[in-house]
RNA sequence: GCGCCCGUAGCUCAGUCAGGACAGAGCAGCGGUUUCCUAAACCGCAGGCCGGAGGUUCGAGUCCUCCCGGGCGCACCA
């Protein structure tokens, strides 16, 4: 970003000098391939029309006075594009800037002032947690934390279904296998919750209850009810706790009926005209305003959809004072997000409040076959014992790592493995060798009396290419969280890959320690790549060791 | 049937939002490298009509239309 603001002012000089119109935004990319340089412009071709003249020959007139600009070793006309290479001071002052910010580096300040809040996981306690929901916690955690980092007040929420047909067939299934336990044949409520999770619990409750509800009724339900509720909280919250996410608000259904806010909304829509009766049941007009389908509010049999509390719950999200809400969820949620929109426009919130992350769902590669998670059905695998075989690094890791509308093959051998094939692994160990080296400079008092003061460093010896690249991508790290904020956290596991990848290569070829004038320098480069490993696995939630 | 997402190297995926320079990475495959800050490494080679067909454009992996293949949804479930 230093690099682009630097081309950015050339270029703005550049144009106003010459008198050209400048267009409202000078485009300033990377280059497809080093050779061009380290940008590229091609504002040639946006002005090619207005100047009537062809992009080659205005790209030579452009690069003919950036020539003269003394941030650039070389300046290439090429096919209509202007090449700008810059001179290695600017390079090391990119360096300097970056070790000067120290760990406040690529924080920034677009979303100050504004609160946010990310609704993520809110999976419903009828079991524990399956990798499927470990995708949603990764991604969430670390949406949250990338707009944190951009200035944002974050809030993490998330939204505890306990009530409903799903929790009475739980607590039935729970009933079931407690009357099991006693060594009865009770067999399970149709559609009920089959997963052997269900079963210690049961035994646990036979031992400590007994015989003391022996029929299916209103007290039995109550309390079943209850005990299966808590039970599943507690395995979720063991879950989350070992992928390394905590809430800071955990809102119930209950609560949202208890404050009457499902009823206010309700009539409020009402009011808007966007209710109708039919069958003894509620409907939102939604036909009317171009979706698939009318769907069901309030039910014959007086109780709200989830539709009716979801609209309810987010209209109390505005009213709690959020600039704006992300809500993570599965791709199955797709017609229901639909709902909830156009309900939020039609009691007049605005547009832009409300965005879902919309993730596909995860299978594992090399498994049985690609058979989809049921928590129901009791078919699943639980995200814990994932995390206890394969750590919370790994798996968090490999959570994020591709784009979230992608499905995700999640690679278990690769996983597993310890190796840098692993691409956890490769970005962790370019940390740990930069914490060795600088482990030995202590030793060897080659270690510079701190980096607090980089405005004095010379790194005039740092003209390695390998060096300047580095450096140069060092200088993208802002960008990378900005680009990644936008619902796109995998660019950050790409970066970081790619920052190692040119790290690894340059270990094992320069010698930092025992190099004279070199070394110092040397030392601050790695203390910038250092920096910049640990800030962005810190913002992934994954750990930078030290040693491995 | 309708709607949304995906289809890029043997495999897993970037690149598609803002169209531009011979299409990138990792793994797997093949070949090489170790007196020195941890080789849990490094270097090199090979591998692709970007699902298909049209269209828009000076220029399309990227935008538009249609088709094919896969996933998800189309409940008075959540």
């Amino acid at each position: 970003m230093y690099l682009e603001a630097r081309a950015r002012a050339a270029l703005t000089g550049v144009l106003s000098a010459l008198r050209v119109p400048s267009p409202e935004q000078i485009p300033i990319e990377r280059p497809p391939r080093p050779e061009f340089g380290d940008l590229t412009t091609r504002i040639s071709y946006l002005l090619a029309k207005p100047m009537r003249k062809s992009p080659e020959e205005i790209a030579r007139t452009l690069a003919a006075k950036l020539s003269e600009h003394p941030d650039f070793e070389q300046v290439r006309a090429e096919r209509g594009f202007v090449n700008l290479r810059f001179r290695p001071e600017v390079v090391w002052e990119t360096l300097r800037t970056i070790l000067k910010q120290g760990d406040a580096y690529g924080r920034q300040a677009l979303g100050k002032g504004k609160r946010l809040q990310v609704e993520f996981v809110s999976s419903n306690p009828t079991g524990p947690l399956t990798v499927g929901h470990g995708r949603q916690a990764a991604l969430g955690d670390v949406l949250a934390e990338l707009f944190s980092q951009l200035g944002w007040e974050v809030t993490r929420e998330y939204y505890l279904n306990d009530e409903g047909r799903q929790i009475d067939l739980l607590a039935q299934s729970l009933w079931a296998r407690y009357r099991q336990a006693l060594g009865e044949d009770q067999p399970l409520p149709e559609g009920g919750y089959q997963g052997d999770y269900l079963i210690p619990i049961g035994e646990e409750l036979a031992r400590s209850w007994g015989d003391r509800y022996p029929e299916w009724d209103a007290e039995a339900q109550t309390v079943f009810r209850k005990q299966a509720v808590d039970r599943m909280m507690r395995m979720i919250k063991e879950d989350l706790e070992a992928i390394g996410v905590r809430f800071d608000v955990w809102t119930r259904e209950g609560d949202l009926h208890r404050r009457g806010l499902v009823k206010e909304t309700l009539e409020e829509l009402r009011r808007r005209g966007a209710v109708y009766e039919k069958d003894g049941a509620l409907w939102m007009r939604s036909t009317q305003y171009g979706l698939a389908r009318d769907p069901v509010l309030v039910r014959s049999d007086g109780t709200p959809t989830y539709l009716m509390v979801d609209i309810a719950y987010h209209v109390d999200k505005y009213r709690r004072g959020f600039d704006r809400v992300i809500d993570v969820q599965g791709a199955d949620h797709a017609e229901e997000q639909k709902q909830v929109k156009l309900a939020l426009r039609i009691l007049g919130l605005p547009e832009e409040f409300l965005d879902y992350c919309v993730h596909q769902f995860v299978t594992l590669k090399g498994g049985e076959g690609v058979e989809r998670m049921s928590t129901r059905a009791g078919h699943f695998i639980r995200l814990g014992d994932l995390i206890r075989e394969l750590g919370r690094d790994v798996v968090r890791y490999f959570m994020v790592m591709r784009r979230p509308e992608s499905h995700l093959a999640f690679d278990y051998e690769l996983a597993k493995k310890t190796s840098m094939d692993n691409p956890v692994y490769y970005v962790q160990y370019a940390h740990t060798r930069i914490a060795s080296i600088f482990r030995e400079a202590e030793k060897t008092g080659e270690l510079p009396p701190a980096f607090s003061h980089p405005t004095e460093l010379d790194l005039s010896p740092l003209t390695d290419p390998a060096e300047l690249a580095l450096i140069k991508e060092l200088d993208r790290f802002p960008d990378v969280l900005v680009q990644a904020a936008g619902f796109a956290p995998h660019l950050l596991c790409e970066y970081l890959e790619g920052v190692a990848a040119l790290f690894h290569p340059y270990y094992a070829r320069v010698r930092v320690l025992g190099q004279g004038r070199a070394t110092p320098a040397r030392l601050a480069l790695l203390a910038g790549v250092r920096l910049v490993l640990r800030r962005g696995l810190s913002i992934l939630g994954v750990s930078a060791p030290e040693e491995m």
